[in-house]
DNA sequence: CCTTGACTGGACCGATCAGTCAACTACAAT
DNA sequence: ATTGTAGTTGACTGATCGGTCCAGTCAAGG
């Protein structure tokens, strides 16, 4: 029982929060060591690689948001529109604190991560790819409830799902682009509106 | 006249090339001077410093994306809305010629930039958001003719193509991180049916 | 012919990078 | 008491980082 250690666990929400902040590749593992207030060895003790702490900090980021932005947003007792404004509100409210500090806007650490990435090392872009697809299967879920009660007319589920996935996360950015959380705000409300209609044969 | 030297443009193509493929911090200036052809001594002559080279990699994209892409797109003589299908169709264009040669979806060289730096190097962050600015300022041009002309209902002008800019950065960041070129096909195309309605009173 | 100054070639710099390693401590099981 | 093992300490390595420096090249202008 008791802590064995929490020196991995502050390895991790140290290396979480300096790559979240900055990035993969401007944070040095001697850096994440002395921040956790660690040495060089015991780093090398629990990561064999920077790159598998990253795999390690993503699945923390993963579990984060699981339990503070998804399971509080999609749940299943809340009209599933609704759920949509929940996650843009629950968003921002994330935003706005990890903005706090350091008076800027930090954007979606998967995304962040995907886009620096994805074209250098192909376990972590599979791994943010995965992410992404969880979230469009929660959405599709929704939306396919949304048509179901009526609430929506139909539209290309899978499509719709992913095109939301795609705004959310392109809100994020271009709201750490301009480092204005009011971005956040005035555009990730319109989630719910975004709508890829089912496909027809070629208007010729 | 004539060309009195190309090797500033050698050296900006080439860190183009490698930038986008990869990353800012991923590449250094040895690799960028052996792949241009170019020594050290030439490189530190022409820009003062990586990062200043990075600003006028940014100009160079800037430039190339405004004849390759806006001009054609946003064509007076095109209906308004059509505009925005023909934006779609040349991105997914451009996107899959980029990827050709390395088999790797290379997303938006904008916001890629901004993603990696937008936290770390104002003037980089700065020059990404006046980048996005000028899009939105098309696609605002392109939305308000399109509603004078009845051919869409009233909306937040400026939301809605801020909100459009989003979409598209997020399509291709997504392309990205699926590293498939399906998703700009089946996506981009929706650009048209983005609506961020006008906004009202709080509903209580 | 001589100077000037833009440009090139390339050695070199201190700092930092990810990663290694052997010695050490603390505790558990035998 | 002894050994095994998980974890810690911190010096160290070779490579690479961005950047500096300067002697040399060359064409244009006087």
């Amino acid at each position: 029982m008791s802590a064995p250690t929490d020196t991995r666990e502050r390895i991790l929400a140290t290396a979480r929060n300096l790559i979240y902040a900055r990035s993969y590749t401007d944070v040095g593992v001697a850096e994440i060591c002395e921040r956790a207030g660690v040495f060089k060895g015991s780093f090398y003790h629990f990561f064999p690689s920077k790159r598998d702490l990253t795999l390690a900090v993503l699945d923390f980021i993963l579990a984060e948001t699981k339990e503070r932005l998804l399971d509080r947003a999609f749940d299943p007792g809340i009209p599933p529109l609704d759920r949509l404004d929940r996650l843009a509100e629950l968003a921002y409210g994330i935003q706005k604190e990890w903005a706090a500090p350091g008076g800027r806007v930090l954007g979606c650490p998967v995304g962040n991560l995907a886009t620096e990435l994805a074209t250098q090392d192909e376990a972590i872009r599979a791994a943010t790819a995965r992410a992404f697809a969880r979230l469009q299967r929660l959405l599709r879920q929704t939306l396919e409830e949304a048509v179901d009660s009526g609430a929506l007319p139909a539209v290309d589920l899978d499509a719709t799902a992913q095109a939301m996935v795609a705004y959310f996360e392109g809100v994020l950015m271009l709201a750490k682009t301009e480092n204005d959380l009011k971005v956040i705000r005035r555009l990730l409300p319109a989630l719910r509106h975004i709508r890829v209609p089912i496909k027809q044969s070629r208007k010729k």
